[in-house]
DNA sequence: TGCCCTGGCGC
DNA sequence: GTACGTGCCAGGGCA
């Protein structure tokens, strides 16, 4: 038995686990069995336990330490298995990494951080032996160790780096690592089975039955290109709905070519069912629903550059509700007489924007809830869902001809648009020329929390990542800040953590019955003061709704 | 089989 | 010369 010193108070205590038969793909679910806990304090000090029985004793002696990891979500969960781990601060190195880098660099492996930070190579060829193994070789043991001593190496030059450069890390402290334990808390959400089977199976139906009609498989670009050549004698450059299949569709129907336009039409339709029906259908049950109807969602809480969280396995961020709606309404209470309780930040983006460039026109248009997306429709001469869309692209740095291309009106009216967008809203108009400058100037430009998005200046890109990343980003922090907030309310309050679902501006909470009203107050007051802490004096609102499936509406 | 490309969904 | 930001995922197509 070889049980670790005990750490002293704060002492920097890097941790890693192994273990074995873990399927790849799905190491969000913690599984297998245990096979080593590496504990290295230097890189010569090194502690290994490989019976589970000592976890419990090697973890209450390691617990005054500083704890140190790579990707510190997958130890904790699995560790929970067998001890009980409340929050406390941590120090994941992939989530510094991730922190420091958005935009610069895309992997944060290990081994990625150690080429970057030590210069040094990692071997990463023996993590796979832990799939089939049942007992730990030397090579293994090695192995393990290694991680462990690596990963308290790249914390110890991110630490000097951080300290160098003066930096804060509030975004890491304040927001990304506790959010970590309020994800790791997050509770499966529940699927209603035999409805989600049913509907995949009619979809299936329809789509194949359609899709015969037309006699080509409208999934390949290379044939329907050949297929539209063939009915419209056009010849497109890619098979693109938005930008080339609907512009189209407009043309050949303001040329009177009906029948035309229509067989377009028909090849849209087909190719959403199809794709609706491949990727909502039987293998998605088979492959994300466990037992009870209940999917378990890998949540990685800082995956894009702008410091967004984002949901894999299954991707339940990208589930269908503009066209359909009946996919969502299959997302159900897990509780007797539950209610999905379903809150959102109003005008989060453009909040945010206005916090950002002080424009009192913009901020007295939300605080008044002026309806922006018909003030858009209006400037651009559009339907006010077409408003919306054209808000959501300048959101996103679109340009004049991007817009004009995008919402299919002539260039001069575009930029007509947005002279008049200019000249209401003034200082937005000037923020975003201010962005352009610094980030042209430093590399990067920051978020409320100081989060640094890096630019790729030698791309076209860069000008667009400059303005949109300080709004996305903010907006990533106060929702992660929300989620934190409320976390930290259920612990206090003593109730359990009932969110299942986080979509970018929206959380979902699962209420047991006789809970939701008092979810939902904790979600509209935790909403309101995220605002308070990470866009000061800019005054942010909650909605809510409260029904028996994610996609009621009240 | 593995990888890249295309296309489509969310915000 | 480009043209709307960020992700996740499925199928086609090719090495």
């Amino acid at each position: 038995m070889t049980l670790p010193r005990p750490a002293r108070q704060g002492e920097t205590t890097s941790i890693d686990t192994e273990f074995f038969g873990q399927r790849k793909g799905r190491l969000h679910r913690p599984e297998g069995t245990f096979a080593c806990l590496s504990i290295a304090y230097s890189p010569t000090e090194v502690y290994q336990v490989f019976d589970a029985s000592d976890l419990r004793a090697a973890i209450e002696r390691i617990s005054p330490g500083l704890w140190v990891g790579h990707n510190l979500m997958y130890d904790i969960r699995q560790l929970r298995r067998f001890v009980d781990i409340p929050q406390r601060p941590v120090f994941d190195t992939m989530m510094m990494d991730q922190d420091l880098w958005g935009g610069y660099y895309r992997d944060f492996g290990l081994d990625d951080a150690s080429r970057r930070w030590l210069g040094r190579r990692l071997e990463k060829e023996a993590r796979d032996l832990f799939g089939k193994a049942t007992t730990m070789t030397p090579e293994m043991v090695e192995y393990a160790a290694t991680d462990a001593v690596r990963a308290l190496e790249v914390m110890q030059a991110q630490r000097a780096y951080i300290a160098e450069n003066e930096m804060e890390m509030r975004h890491y402290w304040e927001v990304d690592e506790p959010a970590m334990w309020a994800f790791l808390d997050f509770e499966p959400v529940k699927i209603d089975v035999d409805g989600w089977l049913k509907l995949a199976q009619e979809n299936e139906q329809e789509a194949a039955r359609l899709e015969k009609e037309l006699g080509f498989n409208t999934m390949s670009p290379k044939q329907v290109i050949d297929a539209v050549k063939k009915q419209t004698g056009r010849t497109i450059k890619d098979t693109n709905a938005k930008d080339t299949l609907e512009p189209l569709a407009d043309e050949l129907r303001r040329q009177k070519r009906d029948r035309q336009a229509e067989f377009v039409d028909a090849l849209l339709d087909v190719r959403r069912l199809r794709k609706m029906s491949s990727t909502y259908g039987r293998t998605w049950v088979d492959k994300y629903v466990e037992a009870g109807g209940l999917v378990y969602a890998d949540w990685h809480v800082t995956a894009a550059e702008t410091g967004r969280s984002s949901c894999s396995s299954p991707g339940l961020q990208q589930i269908p509700t503009r066209r359909v709606t009946h996919f969502r309404k299959l997302f159900v209470s897990k509780h007797k007489n539950g209610r999905m309780v379903i809150a959102d930040q109003n005008q989060q983006e453009p909040r945010i924007m206005a916090w950002w460039s002080k424009d009192d026109a913009l901020r007295g248009a939300l605080l008044a809830g002026r309806d922006l997306h018909q003030e858009a429709a209006d400037d651009f001469n559009l339907t006010r869902r077409e408003g919306k869309d054209v808000n959501l692209g300048l959101g996103y740095g679109m340009s004049a001809e991007g817009l004009a291309s995008r919402a299919r009106i002539p260039l001069d009216v575009a930029e007509a648009g947005i002279r008049r967008r200019n000249g209401r809203y003034p200082m937005a108009a000037i923020w975003i020329g201010n962005q352009m400058n610094r980030g042209a100037s430093m590399g990067h430009v920051s978020t409320s929390m100081g989060r640094r998005v890096w630019l790729n200046l030698y791309g076209m890109q860069w000008q667009r990542n400059a303005i949109n990343a300080p709004i996305q980003g903010t907006a990533a922090e106060q929702t992660k800040t929300w989620l934190v907030l409320l976390h930290h309310e259920c612990r206090r309050l003593g109730l359990p953590f009932r969110v299942c679902l986080q979509v970018h501006d929206e959380l979902v909470a699962d209420a047991a019955a006789g809970e939701s009203r008092q979810y939902s107050k904790l979600l509209r007051e935790c909403g309101v003061q995220s605002g308070r802490i990470v866009v000061p004096n800019m005054p942010m609102a909650v909605g809510l709704a409260i029904g028996p499936t994610w996609g009621s509406k009240e």
